[in-house]
DNA sequence: CACCTAGATGATAACGTTAACATGAAGCTC
DNA sequence: GAGCTTCATGTTAACGTTATCATCTAGGTG
């Protein structure tokens, strides 16, 4: 009901309350036994803080605002940890904000941030948000982009080579002989989307295979849509030998839709994966995925936003692209069978 | 870097900062067109107000602390979105913190909660934290215990049927047949465990089954500690031709030490989890597993908090206990096979 | 011993809001 | 037209901190 403040921790310690502050934040000059005085104190009144009122006066509120798409996407509880272990040793804490690729929420979420006065802003955007953003920047609280581009805006970014591991997955479909190799696509404005794709084509190209559009369905970016798109792909009157996932829940939409309708994979469709996920060693079959590096990403966002907090490290963005990885299990079977 | 206060827009717009005030609230007596007038200037200005500062006179923050042992267990993200979805429709926002079963990080994260001042919290408690819960009962701020039980605790509480749960499990394992059921336990402070064990105890006792304290091994609540248990069970002298194990991510260590092991699902051992996994209709051999409604979970965790911030609903503390459901796939084979 | 310095503490003005009360204008009643 | 009432607005004291400056004390220096 009632909370102790700082004037009734002075009063009980019989100091001013420009000496409790002192000693609660252990700065400035302040005798040790005075200070350890106020301390017990504060501790026998259960005093706390108000990091609200602290804020107003100190400009900062200690907080960092996460804009994810869905949390429930298993891409994502990695990188949300890798981002607040990692503030958390500063003492940040982490808001979290779950956009579902919509940019109504998305925009109604940003503004709360700015009325919360984050400290800093971590985001994989959906799409030309660039208006929104413009008012962090106009503040400069600084702002990590994660997973996705966002051109436009003034920010660090962490993100993955895309193009590449896309072209591996596929280049790998290619060596083991496939010659029609369909894809499952995300949402497409999305710029992992749009990589992942370019990725695709290449390695189509360098291969001499001819891209073929009704290989390329959209799956939406949950379970449901890969479920469908895998059946679209199979309704074709020439249907891929292999499929190319875009993310993991379009991986695993399309792995139950073969399930169900009893598709063999590999021997009857070959399937590659982008995006480790937990389960990939026991499903039936193994599932081979380009991996990306999940907790890392969220970590060095955390890094990056913290740099900037701290004004360390360089004054211009950075952009750091970490590597993907070809894990081959046995969702494509091999040359020999 | 300078952030647009009340009193410049007030300036701007020709009013008092009261008038202001009033309009951005849209409460109290204003004429429609000062309001008006006053919001084109606040979006001119692209005023936004600032939280730390209401909610030092509000006495509110509109944010709730959300503490879970760890976002990465597949179990916690559907409940975080539960309670997101939900207290976002009341403007609230949410703050996480992962207390990875640790005390000490824990009581940290309860201590920076208070600081913050959030409405209410919501937590998975690891154990015997009564002493740092202590604070927010004596500030009436409203907890809700999710998941596990936390009897010292004033609080609304929101869990499933974990006895009964896990005697489904092991029924389901008897009926088949099965004499000697091992079971793969969490850690055993935790709520959880221990009504599972008892779950699985008067199953054990209804069908005349003795306990067998050999077959009970401990898999902590990672996926490493389940694999370990699991290899622990193969290598009794007398093993056990079925397996409950404890949770989702101890379900996922026990599949993968058998798939490295070679043994066959369920042929050579049949096994149950505890709760449902995106991927359990993918896995070698789709997983039998007692389902909890992880969602409604925290959505009714997080109506909960609500009802007692708006002072709505019952005055007692209520304790709503949610039905689990035995799922069965293949991991347990049938009677027939 | 007069003077200076440094160290410890106190008094108080911010910070950006809201809430309570005060003011003033306009419309109504008799 | 004096006296109410209602509505719209303004003035200002909180709210719980920190930061700045002022004050006081003790110890050192010449």
């Amino acid at each position: 009901m009632y909370n102790v403040t700082i004037r009734e921790v002075a009063r009980d310690a019989g100091v001013s309350v420009a000496t409790v502050s002192r000693a609660i934040r252990n700065e400035g000059k302040i005798r040790p036994e005075t200070r350890r005085k106020v301390l017990e104190v504060v501790r026998k009144l259960n005093y706390h803080v108000d990091m609200g009122a602290r804020s107003i006066v100190k400009k900062q509120t200690k907080s960092i605002g996460l804009c994810i798409c869905n949390i429930c996407n298993p891409f994502y509880p990695p990188l949300v940890r890798g981002v607040e272990n990692t503030i958390n040793k500063f003492g940040y804490s982490l808001i979290l904000c779950n956009t579902d690729e919509d940019p109504r929420k998305e925009e109604a979420y940003l503004k709360l941030m700015l009325e919360k006065r984050v400290d800093g802003l971590i985001i994989a955007p959906t799409w030309d948000i660039y208006a929104s953003l413009k008012e962090f920047e106009r503040r400069s609280i600084p702002i990590v982009v994660v997973d996705r581009k966002a051109e436009d805006i003034s920010s660090d970014t962490v993100c993955v080579d895309n193009v590449h591991g896309a072209f591996m997955a596929v280049e790998h479909l290619i060596e083991l002989g496939h010659k029609r190799i369909g894809m499952i696509l995300g949402p497409k404005m999305i710029s992992t989307t749009q990589e992942r794709v370019q990725g695709y084509l290449e390695a189509l190209r360098k291969h001499n295979l001819k891209k073929d559009d009704s290989l390329m369905v959209d799956g939406g970016s949950a379970t449901e849509g890969g479920m469908k798109a895998m059946e679209d792909l199979l309704k074709l009157k020439s249907p891929p030998t292999a499929v190319f996932c875009y993310n993991n829940m379009v991986s695993l939409g399309a792995l139950v839709s073969l399930k169900r309708l009893n598709k063999k994979v590999p021997k009857d469709i070959a399937i590659v994966g982008f995006d480790e996920v937990d389960w990939a060693e026991v499903a039936d079959p193994p599932l081979t995925v380009v991996s990306q590096p999940r907790y890392a990403i969220g970590a060095t966002a955390g890094q990056l936003a913290m740099q900037r907090l701290l004004d360390e490290g360089p004054k211009n963005k950075q952009k750091i692209i970490l590597k993907t990885e070809l894990v081959i299990r046995k969702s494509c079977g091999s040359k020999t069978g």
